[in-house]
DNA sequence: ACCCAGGGTCATA
DNA sequence: TATGACCATGGG
């Protein structure tokens, strides 16, 4: 049974990292930016683009909507692609704040809330599931290339699966628990950089003298 | 000098 | 639907 698998690869991942916790931001609304500046980008990047608006007073969904599009671009310029970042960032205000914010979306469902999310111009699919799980606590799992590229070496997936179908398929084997998701991804993420990106092996093998994803049968 | 990072959009076939 | 081009800084 997969289920078994998919469980056994957190326990392992757990035992061998620990606690990571995520989301690194002091509010939700940090939580949403970073999401959307961390797109392709290291997050060391992000930090810089974030300390910018906090320096500036500009962490704020009315303040950025207010701010020149060339000025956002400049203070978000240390996290990469800046000028797509800037339209991005603002779009996502908009509609924030046109939603009436956090208190408002929080009363959606989580189907409604993730279909308004992937309506913003620069929001796809895992942007709006790291909002979806880090700001607003809702049991939805973050697929991303880290996730792929394990669970493929593992065989524990057929590679050519879709985000949705990748999403539904640890939504249907794992328990939707929002704090167990929270640190399943982080933890992906944190094995992700102990790992060799080019050998398939190494991912189940390097780590075989404390490999978290050794033996997993 | 190259590779890639906690992706998404758009044009093309 | 399925690739490819494009976006751009910073650390290894």
């Amino acid at each position: 049974m997969k289920r078994r698998q998919y469980n056994t690869v957190y326990n392992k991942l757990f035992d061998a990292y620990g606690q990571q916790h995520w989301w690194p931001g002091d509010s939700p609304f940090e939580i949403m930016v970073g999401a959307v500046l961390t797109q392709n980008t290291a997050w060391s990047n992000v930090e810089k683009a974030i300390h910018n608006l906090v320096t500036r007073n500009k962490l704020d969904p009315h303040a950025i909507i207010r701010a020149r599009l060339d000025h956002l671009a400049n203070w978000l310029r240390p996290s990469g692609y800046f000028n797509i970042k800037a339209e991005r960032l603002k779009n996502f205000c908009r509609w924030y704040v046109d939603a009436g914010e956090y208190a408002e979306l929080d009363k959606l469902e989580t189907p409604a809330l993730r279909d308004a999310l992937l309506e913003v111009k620069g929001v796809g699919p895992e942007t709006a599931d790291d909002i979806l799980l880090y700001a607003f606590n809702r049991p939805v799992f973050v697929i991303d290339a880290y996730t792929r590229r394990l669970f493929a070496r593992l065989g524990l997936v057929n590679g050519k699966q879709d985000y949705e179908q990748m999403r539904a398929t640890f939504e249907r084997l794992l328990k939707p628990d929002v704090d167990m998701f929270n640190e399943y991804h982080a933890l992906i993420v944190r094995h992700a950089k102990n790992v060799c990106r080019t050998r398939p092996t190494c991912e189940t093998c390097v780590l075989a003298a404390g490999c978290p994803a050794a033996g997993i049968e």
